[in-house]
DNA sequence: GTCAAAGTTGACGCTAGCGTCAACGGAAGC
DNA sequence: GCTTCCGTTGACGCTAGCGTCAACTTTGAC
């Protein structure tokens, strides 16, 4: 497993889609920290996974502290503090099962308006019963609004 | 089915345990218009439903502009608007779905760490092998650091 | 009446998370 | 030499999402 190479930062940036002034953004917050080669900054393959960590933090919506302290549970090497650990990150996973519910049940919320939306683009004014047809969608927008 | 119940400011924000002045903040950006008694606002059934999507919005990281865009894809009444709006809802199921792969890797990743911090917390130095013990959690710890 | 509780509308403040200069330092090509 | 990247460190700016007064009204209890 050759994994030593490194990356300068508009390299990692271009990757991950973030600008070079978030990278250095996360460093100053203690998320990143990077070797030096003079002033430049070295990546290295730890580096970038943390960055993907990182990344995926924000995603499920973790401030960049939150993320931060989740990282720093890893210098834990006392008993006491892998207790203490520990409890945190069950923690979280309740949390994150928590909003995996959230998610699920918007995503559920989201297939029932567009399969009421396809609905009523199904009905394109029928010929035989126009009336009918209006009706319907009436009736459709009704309960779209009573929905809320 | 008798929901014409409704709610005072503080009543909601007691329910929903979120501040008044948050509320009110909704209602300027747009996302809740309750009634009015006098100057005194009056929530209804339905405004109590929207909140109740509003902060499963917030919940799942959205922000209030992106909440208040899918609320408002419901005034939706005329063909072509319908269309949009379905690619809109259909859009964002799939951003969903890539939350929940998230929040799912990142779920399995704390069940990772706990593992780990659980193996190590279930050798408490071992009495006919102390030095094992020690070069056991110097490898778990290696292990982490790795993980890194 | 008056007193407290709950409501109202501004208006200003604050934190997070960067974007955006400004001013500068090598290194590489010509 | 000069220019052109790519990098650096400040420092200030900006938006979102409220928190926090301040100053006032309305309402019910007593």
């Amino acid at each position: 497993m050759k994994t030593d190479r490194t990356y300068t930062i508009s390299e990692l940036a271009r990757e991950f889609d973030v600008t070079a002034r978030a990278l250095r953004f996360y460093e100053d917050k203690g998320l990143l920290t990077p070797r030096r080669d003079g002033l430049n900054r070295v990546y290295s393959h730890r580096d970038r996974a943390r960055l993907q960590l990182i990344l995926r933090g924000k995603r499920v919506g973790l401030s960049l502290l939150e993320i931060k302290e989740i990282l720093d549970l890893y210098k834990v090497d006392q008993r006491a503090q892998a207790q203490t650990a520990l409890k945190k990150y069950r923690a979280r996973i309740v949390a994150f099962e928590a909003q995996r519910e959230d998610v699920d049940a918007a995503i559920e919320m989201l297939h029932g308006y567009v399969a009421q939306l396809e609905e009523i683009l199904a009905k394109p004014a029928a010929p035989a019963a126009v009336g009918a047809a209006r009706a319907f969608e009436q009736e459709a927008k009704k309960r779209l609004q009573d929905a809320h």
